[in-house]
RNA sequence: GCCGAGGUAGCUCAGUGGUAGAGCGCGGCCCUGAAAAGGCCGGCGUGGGGGGUCCGAUUCCCUCCCUCGGCA
C-alpha cells in the first residue's frame, strides 16, 4: 500500500490553518506549509501566520524560517518539501500540506521540468529588450525557437515570455520540451486534496473581516517594520505591503488603503480557486459556520474511501 | 417656489436620430525557478416614468418624478 499524502487547500480566509491542526491531531500528520509567502520570517499578521503556540503543539514546516531579503521559489520548496516529506514518513507520519499556493502544490505532485535555473544576468537583458522593443519582440523570437511554447503564452505575458526564452539560452532546449519531463511524486504515494469552499459571498465577507482583524492587530506597525528591510521579490508582493506603504507615505487615506487590501485579496482569492478546480482528484468540502473540528472529522471520513 | 446642472451597467461616467460603450466591480480561464506574482476572455442594461415628432428615439419636443448646486 503507498504511503498518504494529504492537501489540504483553500481560498485565503477559508480557514485552512485551524482545520488544518485538527486534522493534523486525528490522523497523526505533521504540517507541511504549502504557501509562499509564509516561508518569510516577520509577516506575521500579513499572511495570518498560525501562532506559535499552536505550531508548538503540532509541528509545522517550511513556515517562517526565511530572511525578508532572500529570494525564494517554486523550486526550492519542491525540494524542500520532498525532504520533509521523507522526513515525516520516516517518522511513521503522515505529511499533511496545509496551504493556498496552487503551484506549490502543483510542483511537488507533478514534479518540476529540469535543468531550469536562473540566469539573472540573461533575464535582466531580456526585460530591457523587451521594454526598448515591446512585448511582441520577445514572443516572435520564441516562435523561432519553441512554436509550442510560444502559442501557449500570450505575447503581452512578457514574464513567461521572457522566462522561456532564459530556459533555452541556459539549457539550449526548448522549455516545451523540458517541462515534459517531470516527475511528481504521484505514483509513490497516496495522494488524497482536499479544497476548502465557502459560498462565494461567505468567503468575501470573511476576507473584509481578516484584513479588518489584520489593521486592528497592528499591520500598520508590522509593514512599517517589514519596510525597513531590502525585500525579496517575492515578499515584497505580499498583499498589504504596498497598500500600507502607500497610506504611510501619504499617497492614500487609511480607508482606501483598507479597501485596496480587501479587493486585492478577493481578486487574490478568485486565482486561487481557479487552480484548485484543475486537479480532479480535489475533493471538494463546503464549509460554512461549522465548527473546525467538525469540519476536520468530515475530511477524516472521507479519508477511508 | 424660481433658476441652473443632471438622471445611461453594481459604481463613476462617455457617446450617438438607426435599440449603447469605458474604467472599476463582478464572473470565467491560463499558469512549473517572482506565483499573495504575471497574463487572457466575458457587458452582466426595461438608457427615471408617460406622451409626442419621425420609417426609426437612448439621442429631438412636451410633461411628470427624482438628485445636486444657486436664489428665495
Amino acid at each position: 500500500m503507498k504511503p498518504r499524502i494529504v492537501f489540504l487547500v483553500g481560498p485565503t480566509a477559508s480557514g485552512k490553518t485551524d482545520i488544518a491542526v485538527q486534522v493534523a491531531k486525528k490522523i497523526n500528520a505533521e504540517i507541511i506549509s504549502c504557501d509562499s509567502m509564509q516561508v518569510y520570517q516577520g509577516m506575521d499578521i500579513l499572511t495570518s501566520m498560525p501562532p506559535r503556540a499552536t505550531r508548538k503543539k503540532i509541528p509545522h514546516h517550511l513556515i517562517d524560517f526565511i530572511p525578508l531579503g532572500r529570494e525564494y521559489n517554486v523550486s526550492r520548496f519542491r525540494r524542500e518539501a520532498v525532504k520533509k516529506i521523507r522526513e515525516i514518513s520516516e517518522k511513521g507520519k503522515t505529511p499533511l500540506f496545509a496551504g493556498g499556493t496552487g503551484l506549490y502544490m502543483s510542483v511537488v505532485i507533478n514534479g518540476i521540468f529540469p535543468g531550469g535555473g536562473e540566469n539573472p544576468e540573461v533575464r535582466q537583458r531580456l526585460y530591457r529588450q523587451s521594454e526598448k522593443h515591446g512585448g511582441d519582440y520577445l514572443h516572435s523570437r520564441l516562435k523561432k525557437i519553441d512554436p509550442e511554447a510560444a502559442a501557449k503564452i500570450h505575447p503581452h505575458d512578457t514574464r513567461r515570455v521572457v522566462r522561456a526564452l532564459e530556459v533555452y539560452h541556459i539549457t539550449g532546449k526548448p522549455i516545451s520540451l523540458l517541462q515534459k519531463q517531470r516527475k511528481g511524486i504521484a505514483d509513490k504515494y497516496d495522494v488524497r486534496i482536499f479544497c476548502l469552499n465557502p459560498e462565494r459571498a461567505e468567503l468575501y465577507e470573511r476576507i473584509d473581516r481578516r484584513v479588518d482583524r489584520m489593521f486592528s492587530r497592528g499591520l500598520v506597525k508590522e509593514v512599517k517594520k517589514i519596510l525597513k528591510n531590502r525585500l525579496s521579490k517575492t515578499a515584497e508582493k505580499a498583499i498589504g505591503i504596498r497598500e500600507v506603504g502607500e497610506y504611510l507615505n501619504g499617497h492614500i487615506s487609511f480607508a482606501e488603503a483598507k479597501n485596496l487590501m480587501k479587493r486585492n485579496t478577493r481578486l487574490y482569492a478568485k486565482r486561487q480557486l481557479t487552480w484548485f478546480r484543475k486537479d480532479k482528484r480535489t475533493r471538494w468540502i463546503e464549509v460554512g459556520e461549522e465548527s473546525p473540528q467538525l469540519a476536520a472529522e468530515r475530511i477524516v471520513s472521507f479519508l477511508s474511501d
